[in-house]
DNA sequence: TCTGGGGTCCTAGGACCC
DNA sequence: TCTGGGGTCCTAGGACCC
């Protein structure tokens, strides 16, 4: 058996976990720049006209007159919080993936003896007590199966956030009870076209052709409908694989039109990126830059391009990647148009003892200075040391809009919650 | 005025290899 | 007259996830 535990309104729950005050309250978390709804808790849900992934602009007014509290998103936070549910869920099983930022499958099959209903209570009391963090813990023999008792346990009241299927008549009676577009793999437009041929709910999609799910969903498809009927087609996977693409693009906080500043931002942007990637102890072949204006807008002209750089050999080094970032950069900047967003892509990547260098190239006389840059920057801050075409003093011009970011309490101390 | 960010996997088709 | 067979690698585009 697997289990699905998952964080109630994650973002939303972190910030109330601090803010007492905020208990059976409307929350809602907004996207970077302040943009837009990507997390509500229950009550600010139950606000019909709050909907999710709506600009904020649109709907300033309704949340401040339904007393709605909201935060901008702060990742420090939730990013530590999650650590701490995960090295709870260890305590339960030896076996945990980690699947999201507040999603975990865990293997119970050393639990057949167990009662599973029981111990999935015990889960969900244990991390509600250590972290103040509600969750739900669906458990069946799939991962597909566990997303439903899952998305059961939250919805239906009885069930207090805990839902097991341990038997035919409880699968097919939550295949029934699913509709075909709450199956975790089945998107917006699969949904659409399994409707269309008079299939709603996860019942009606398992008694389709398996020839038509195949040719229409591809593989991917067929192991949903496989896991459905209670066969395992997606094994748990312990290790957290190495990324293959890192990548990071973040809108500004205003239009720019000035190359030297979009410049600035790029070369930030590479900075982090690098650093993640050489976390993972890997080097890059590809950069890709892209570049584009607000495609919202009706008034201003619209522009987006992208080009990708083959580096002659694969590196990790943030100089290099900042130089030939730079160049590139230069080659799609056109002036006169007014930029919402620049990104950077790091792809390619292959493990660091594998790269090949080039014939020619001398041996590396600056071995060991990213290391030695990274270890300065964990101890004296993120960009204690940066390449000089990042100048700090001229953040301002383009970064985020943060205006309601909570403190970050648990990683820094001069932030930590005071009660009075 | 103001509209998120970071990923994965699969397939088809082209270029290329022996 | 008649022109093979078995592969790999790469990329773009589509669909999905949180």
């Amino acid at each position: 058996m697997i289990a699905l535990i998952d964080c109630n309104s994650f973002y939303a729950s972190c910030e109330q976990v601090f803010r007492p005050d905020l208990k059976g309250k409307p929350v809602v978390v907004l996207s970077n720049n302040d943009g837009c709804v990507i997390a509500a808790n229950q009550e600010a849900k139950a606000l019909a006209d709050i909907p999710m992934f709506e600009p904020v602009f649109k709907i300033k007014k309704q949340l401040i007159e339904n007393g709605v509290t909201f935060f901008s998103s702060n990742y420090t936070l939730y990013g530590e919080m999650s650590d701490r549910v995960m090295r709870i869920l260890q305590e339960f099983s030896p076996v945990v993936e980690i699947y999201s930022i507040d999603e975990s499958f865990i293997d119970l099959s050393g639990m057949k003896h167990q009662d599973l209903r029981a111990y999935g209570i015990a889960i969900r009391d244990r991390i509600k007590r250590y972290t103040g963090l509600p969750v739900g813990v669906g458990i069946a023999p799939t991962k597909v199966l566990a997303k439903l008792a899952n998305r059961r346990a939250k919805k239906e009241a009885g069930n207090k956030d805990v839902f097991v299927i341990d038997s035919e008549e409880k699968r097919i009676d939550t295949l029934k009870w699913a509709k075909i577009k709450d199956v975790w793999g089945v998107g917006r437009k699969h949904a659409k076209r399994i409707q269309d041929t008079g299939n709603y709910s996860a019942f009606d999609f398992t008694k389709m052709p398996l020839s038509w799910v195949r040719k229409q969903m591809t593989v991917v498809g067929e192991r949903t409908w496989r896991e459905l009927q209670g066969e395992n087609c997606l094994p748990l996977e312990r290790l957290p694989k190495p990324k293959k693409a890192i990548g990071t693009a973040k809108s500004f906080g205003k239009k720019l039109k000035k190359l030297a500043v979009i410049e600035e931002a790029c070369s930030y942007y590479i900075n982090e990126v690098s650093e993640v990637l050489r976390s993972q102890n890997c080097c890059a072949k590809y950069l890709k830059i892209f570049l584009q204006t607000n495609y919202h807008s009706e008034h201003d002209k619209q522009y987006h391009n992208s080009i990708t750089v083959t580096l002659e050999v694969p590196t990790d080094n943030t100089f290099i990647l900042n130089a030939e970032g730079k160049k590139a950069l230069h080659q799609i900047f056109k002036p006169g148009y007014r930029y919402k967003k620049v990104g950077v892509c790091l792809s390619g990547i292959i493990p660091k003892e594998y790269v090949q260098t080039s014939l020619f190239q001398q041996t590396d006389e600056k071995a060991g200075l990213m290391e030695a840059f990274d270890r300065i920057n964990q101890k004296f801050g993120k960009t204690a040391l940066a390449p000089a075409l990042m100048d700090s003093r001229r953040i301002g011009e383009w970064e985020l809009i943060k205006k309601e970011r909570s403190p970050r309490y648990t990683t820094q101390w001069k932030e930590l919650l005071e009660i009075s």
